[in-house]
DNA sequence: CTTGACATAGAACGAATGTTCCGCTAAACT
DNA sequence: AGTTTAGCGGAACATTCGTTCTATGTCAAG
């Protein structure tokens, strides 16, 4: 219950645990923290691990051998480790194409090229998939060559997303931001200085994802 | 030194070991994992874990309680964790100001306010620091209101570089591809639709960062 | 058929490791 | 002062756990 207060005997434990998980793959038994914090006696040691369970750092096993767990937290704050999502990269996307979409791949191990992404990135993790951009034609949707675009394959869409859309009559595909108008839909760039593209028959367009993140690396 | 074929109970062994990490925070101990794999005896656990380790999937330590060490490729292979860096998110930028750089803040704990990298998408990781975008003025370097840019301090930029620039004289900060030529510097937007800026002064400029990656959220 | 590498089983041993109990001290509380 | 409580140290104890040794069965090569 009582939150803050750690001695310096704890705190220097709850270092050492993380350290040698770090290093060893495994936790350190009851006498290698001891040793490690100056402590010569075990049982002290154990007493110091009840309090820290206690606090909410540490979870232990009984009469298990380092049946010693830290806390998620924990473990991301220390290490440099986050959740992240594995994103599919399908293809690349032209204008002159409609955008390849991805097979039924096991999306845990299955394609070899993918992009990481931290999750918090990305607000939902389901039908993602990336493509990667080929040519200048993008450029109203303010995406280069070579920038990375995440979709997320989508059912419906709605009012002010970003999709890329399959123009059949004119043959291209396009990024932008889609509104319904009526019986029309216009379609508008992500750049503001251009003008908008009104679109009379909205059957001539294949939304075939909504744009989620758009990645570009420099160098 | 054999590659490939692992035995059914191998794979078992190996299946289990990570399963039991990944629940416990810590390995399993040898009949531990006899009872999962159907093995009645401790001697053949430790006979095929230690084939596992001839084999390079396992590092196993001497004498110690649970002394076993999935090899770094697994661990990150089953799980969804991957390596990240931590960027600093250290203000915003507008085209009429100089960057805000970050101030000496512990890189590890102490900015609140970060997001987190897949370090593949990065090459270097020293020095880094994110600038959220404000208004729409770097529309010419294909970076809209609200794009990410992650950013790198350097001591010395190279021809093809995009970089921030304050131009002194104009009072404005911008993003362009910066190229010696001569005793002058040329600018060239990112958008190759439009012209480049030729800057007969150097000095006027201050080059504040190197561009790394531009990371833009719809919705 | 014999031999040897390979894989397995069972049992016994000893070291590694968690647990418990007793006593001591200093500070806080009544 | 007397009592309580948190924290510590030492030692004995009971398991847990890795190691080792012997024995058995299989299978392919000689």
């Amino acid at each position: 219950m009582a939150k803050g207060k750690l001695s310096d005997r704890q705190r220097r434990i709850l270092d050492f645990i993380m350290e040698f998980n770090e290093e060893n793959g495994y936790p350190p038994s009851i006498r290698e923290i001891g040793e490690a914090a100056n402590i010569s006696s075990t049982s002290v040691v154990n007493y110091n691990l009840n309090r820290l369970v206690d606090e909410g750092y540490l979870d232990r096993d009984q009469n298990v051998s380092r049946g010693i767990r830290l806390t998620e937290k924990l473990v991301r704050a220390t290490h440099q480790l986050a959740d992240v999502v594995r994103v599919p990269l399908v293809g690349r996307i032209f204008a002159s194409e409609p955008v390849p979409l991805p097979g039924t791949d096991s999306q845990i191990f299955g394609t070899d090229e993918a992009i990481e992404i931290t999750r918090d990135l990305l607000p939902s993790t389901e039908g993602l998939f990336a493509l990667e951009v080929k040519g200048d034609s993008m450029i109203d949707a303010m995406v280069n060559e070579g920038d990375i675009v995440v979709m997320r394959r989508v059912p419906e869409w709605s009012n002010g997303d970003m999709v890329a859309v399959w123009n059949k009559e004119r043959e291209e595909t396009t990024l932008k931001h889609i509104y319904r108008e009526g019986s029309k839909v216009r379609l508008q760039p992500a750049n503001p200085r251009m003008k908008p593209i009104i679109i009379e028959n909205p059957e001539t367009l294949e939304v075939q994802g909504k744009v989620m993140l758009v990645v570009r690396q420099l160098n």
